[in-house]
DNA sequence: TCTTATACCGAACGAGCGCTCGGAATTCGA
DNA sequence: TCGAATTCCGAGCGCTCGTTCGGTATAAGA
């Protein structure tokens, strides 16, 4: 485990601050050369600690990782829990969540890059539990508002469980390619998977 | 490197058959564990081999990931090429060519597992300019399909460049999800996504 | 038949791994 | 002001890693 957070509350914060600056600094490291041929004291130099002031914030390697997965997770799963909650309408509510979604995934970029790289760990290992969960849940919430879509007469799939799967396909696969200033904006390239999602390339 | 293969005529079948189960049986192992956390040990056990008797087949532990690489690409590229040279139309081409796409990736669930794990290092190694290369003329090769589709007016993309993205990753990430006997065959699934593609779901 | 190429073994190697811990320097807060 | 809490250091721990190599048993082929 990390050392104990300090009790002391003019430092709480200090604490807090770089214990989350660990982690963003670890989830690019981790992107670039991949978690486990990450070593400690390649962690040390991107973070200018010594290994002994980086455990000081952390409690292993691996929590780093459990750390970076659940920073990326948490906070769209939230999100999305919302806009499905709202009233507005199937399409809507999917448009939404899409344009959410994306702009989410290009800024924990790093963070998806290392989920997708250690996603068979995270798929099997019993110790992975609560994240799958998590992906298990979006997931679901999305094919809830598949379901809807196609309840509501707006299209119809010839698989919706294909089209889950092509849908989570593309926005997973973005942060593999998207350059982050590059041509598309993240609104402009949900509305695109919308689209294709949806049929609506001119014929 | 591996030691050299026999030069008696009567072994070399035997020699080769054998290291191609050895690469097999890492791509499965490496699927599964990861590749940096599978252990040569690991491997040992796998193929019932000894640290001895494996290094017979291989020269390196990374080597044995470029096999995997290339016995995942090269037949993969050979038909694409085959089928783009034809004169069927683009849309014929783009069906036979996302059947065999999407089946050679069902037959090759592992290999593609460790490409997509290992992929951050393929991207920006420079050592592996060969594998990138051909992942990116298989790119090349889908994308002037696209185009021409497009120009024969079978569909209009709002953006070519998304609707190539968006299929690569639908395609690419059925390996994650795909359980092998299940209830979709891979040519009932290819035609899933090029519906998808094409906007022939109907509204 | 007999030499030699081949197949495989398995102990052992150096290197690098993740992590610990006693201590120095600094800062908080009573 | 001063003890306690906190931050960070860095040498070094035990361990596992990928790989090597001297060796034995077997099979090829002249």
């Amino acid at each position: 485990m990390a050392a104990a957070p300090p009790t002391r509350p003019a430092l709480r914060a200090r604490y807090d601050k770089r214990q989350l600056e660990v982690i963003e600094v670890a989830a690019r490291v981790f992107a670039e050369r991949g978690y486990h041929a990450t070593s400690v004291s390649d962690l040390t130099e991107a973070t200018g600690l010594t290994a002994g002031g980086l455990y000081h914030y952390i409690g292993s390697k691996e929590e780093l990782l459990a750390r970076i997965c659940d920073a990326l997770m948490q906070p769209l799963l939230d999100r999305a829990r919302e806009i499905v909650a709202t009233d507005a309408g199937p399409e809507e509510q999917l448009r939404t969540l899409l344009r959410t979604w994306v702009e989410h995934i290009t800024i924990y970029r790093h963070h998806m890059l290392v989920f997708a790289q250690e996603r068979h760990v995270i798929e099997h290992e019993p110790h992975w539990r609560a994240v799958r969960r998590q992906r298990k849940e979006f997931q679901e919430l999305l094919d809830g508002l598949l379901e809807r879509l196609e309840a509501a007469g707006e299209v119809r799939f010839g698989d919706r469980g294909v089209a889950l799967m092509a849908l989570l396909g593309m926005v997973n696969y973005t942060p593999q390619w998207l350059r982050p200033r590059g041509r598309l904006g993240a609104d402009e390239l949900a509305d695109g998977y919308l689209d294709l999602l949806l049929g609506r390339q001119a014929a």
